[in-house]
DNA sequence: CTATATGCATAGAATGTCAATGTATATAGT
DNA sequence: ACTATATACATTGACATTCTATGCATATAG
C-alpha cells in the first residue's frame, strides 16, 4: 500500500488542530492522526520533529518535559498557545476557502 | 493585497483540470485560472512553465507551437492526452478523499 | 520614456517533506 | 539467543515544489 499522498502545506493546521483538544507529545500525535485518519496520514518523524520545533519558534505552541517511570523515555508535550488557536482560526477559514476554489477549478463554473 | 495562499502540491490537478475543455496555451491558462478564482490563485510562470513541461514529460499532455500574426509572439498550445485524463479522474478522487481526511483532523471525529 | 500587456523561458533560492539513521529501553515472538 | 516491534526523542541529507528575479521580443497606452 501507498502511504502519504503528501500534506501538501497542511501539517501547520493538522497539528494545531491537534492540539486543539488538549496538550500531547509528538509520538502521541501520530498515533492520534493515524487513527482519525484510518492510516491515511502517518507522519513521519523527519516532518514531524522539524514542524512541531517551528511551530515553537512562531510562538504557536510551547512546550515541557514530563518524566515517565525511570527506564521509559521522557515526553516532550505540546500546548497550543492564543496565538496559536487564532492561528487555526484563520487556516480554518484559509482552507475552506481554498476548497471552494479548488472545485471551481476542478468542477468548473457552477460551483460556489 | 496577498496572493497565492499556495498552491500546495494541486499543481498538476489545477494545470489538467484547465485542459479538460480544450487546448490552452500557458499564458492563457494563467489568466484563466486568475478568473475562475477571482485572482485568488495568480499563476506565476517561474511555476507554471517548469511544471507543463513537467507534464508533458509524464505524457499527459502534448503540445504544439502556434504561429500568430507577424509581430505577435507565438503560442505554445498544450493539450491534455488519454493518460492525463485518467489522471485527472484518479486525482480528483485523491483530492475528494483528501478534503474528508482534513475534515476530520480539523473537526474532529464526527465527520465523513 | 515608462509602464503594462502579451508570450515564452530559465536560474537560483527558499521551503517543505521524506527516507535513513541514531540513541535508549522493553516486550513478544521464534 | 536473536529479531522484530513498540515507545520516544531527534538530526542529516536528498529531493521536489514553488517563488523571485531575470531575460528575450513586440506593441500599446499614458
Amino acid at each position: 500500500m501507498f502511504v502519504n499522498n503528501g500534506i501538501k502545506g497542511n501539517m501547520t493546521l493538522i497539528l494545531l488542530s491537534s492540539l486543539m483538544d488538549g496538550e500531547k507529545y509528538g509520538y502521541e500525535i501520530t498515533k492520534e492522526i493515524a487513527r482519525l485518519t484510518n492510516d491515511e496520514i502517518l507522519l513521519k518523524e523527519g516532518s514531524l520533529y522539524p514542524a512541531l520545533h517551528k511551530l515553537e519558534k512562531e510562538g504557536l505552541t510551547e512546550s515541557f518535559w514530563q518524566q515517565q517511570e525511570p527506564g521509559k523515555p521522557g515526553r516532550k508535550y505540546y500546548r497550543i498557545t492564543d496565538n496559536g488557536r487564532k492561528t487555526v482560526e484563520e487556516e480554518r477559514k484559509k482552507w475552506s476557502s481554498f476548497i471552494g476554489t479548488m472545485g471551481r477549478i476542478i468542477y468548473g463554473e457552477q460551483n460556489s
